[in-house]
DNA sequence: ATTCCTATAGATGTATACACCTTTTATTGA
DNA sequence: TCAATAAAAGGTGTATACATCTATAGGAAT
């Protein structure tokens, strides 16, 4: 029995995961008094890591009232989209690192994962794939400035489509497979420009399933 | 005699400024206890300051050390002009807000500004020049994602666009004087595409002049 | 002389009491 | 009955004492 070692870092992460997959849907009001007695330390740490997750637009802390996670006007989605798709053209241009046999075979077992998936759909197995292919790509961007960029725009916009993909598991799972893909040809094929238009394009689609599900009536530009 | 109200937001900006003029060069070490004194509040609120400066990466928290202000090498230096001028293209593709006379007007007025400048240069008034430009552009971004990652990379490659402005007066002036000639005009046609065009190729030439200077060996893509 | 260890000064990290702000509820007056 | 107001509850913001970490200087052993 080891007592678990909450450093903020980690805390960090297991907020921003339960405010991801929707544990905390938009408008939760967090209090610092209660984040505090479950991981068992004071308020001041815990106010750091809040603090973190402002700056990264998921909370909002309001005096006197609470921290209150963040929701998403139709414009603020599709700004943070129309962002995703440039920055996405963006990673095959600037400098991008070399590949190497080990991504190749990452996005192989990603693949594997996938393929699975579709015939037994799980929740906390699609976003682990979803979350170690984000995190394959975002290690081959060479610009350090565009990998924080890329990065942050993944989490502020992880939990929308979270909220489709609990809607529509068949087809989003079917994409995962065809998005991987891709990828894997891609990386076989040591193009990174080709991952970088894939993941546009699936972003494109993906946005635009998620505007068919809530609001047809959503600018596309 | 008023006395001065320190609200957390001015203090940010004042120990940005002075970060970003090189009031505090990189390497130097800021602790939280003389600021705490130097504003006449408690370290509680200065650590906040700190750890917004910190996510902007202007400065580095170490523990049982302090807070230091961060450098560039080269290679950080790259990806952030590379950036810049990826997200300058993007101003006025990403359905910028209408422009209007009033912002014609204020481009007219820091023209004149700037014109004055050549002959009289100021380190101060340059920048104050400076810096109402990127706001009048800022201001024309549509995109609030875009917005955002704008602004942060203008502070954080401000301080060595400073040093080499205060080691070319005349030839960085001219320039400025050049930029809101150009900017002048394209607020006139309403043309923001324009406006992002000429906001790519002055930072093109600014990153040009500051490798000249500094470094004939760095990389330029 | 050099290396290693230890003590110490001074910095950030944390816990906690208190001040202030916001919201809600209850009460009082018309 | 309703409106205005006050008070109370419960939240974040701040000040401060203490814990812990880091770098350095000095002394002891080799």
């Amino acid at each position: 029995m080891t007592v678990e070692k909450h450093t903020t870092a980690s805390i960090f992460e297991t907020l921003r995961d339960r405010i991801c997959l929707l544990d905390y849907p938009p408008g939760t009001v967090l209090r610092e008094a209660e984040l505090a007695k479950e991981f068992g330390i004071s308020r001041t740490p815990i106010r750091a890591v809040l603090q973190r997750l402002e700056h990264g637009s998921l909370v909002t802390v309001r005096d006197g009232v609470g921290t209150i996670v963040t929701d998403l006007n139709k414009a603020e989605l599709n700004d943070i989209y129309e962002m995703r798709l440039k920055m996405a053209e963006l990673i095959g241009v600037l400098s991008p690192r070399e590949i190497t046999p080990d991504d190749e075979a990452t996005a192989a077992r990603l693949l594997k994962r996938a393929k699975r998936l579709v015939d037994a759909y799980s929740p906390s197995e699609y976003w682990q794939i979803n979350h170690a292919q984000h995190a394959l790509i975002a290690d081959l961007i060479g610009n350090s400035v565009l990998r924080e960029v890329w990065d942050q725009l993944y989490f502020r916009s992880a939990r929308f489509w979270y909220q489709e993909a609990s809607r529509a598991h068949v087809g989003v799972a079917q994409d995962l497979v065809a998005e991987l893909s891709e990828v894997s040809r891609a990386l076989r094929e040591r193009d990174a420009m080709a991952v970088g238009y894939i993941q546009r394009n699936f972003i494109a689609f993906g946005f635009a399933r998620l505007k068919a599900a809530t609001n047809p009536d959503l600018p596309i530009s």
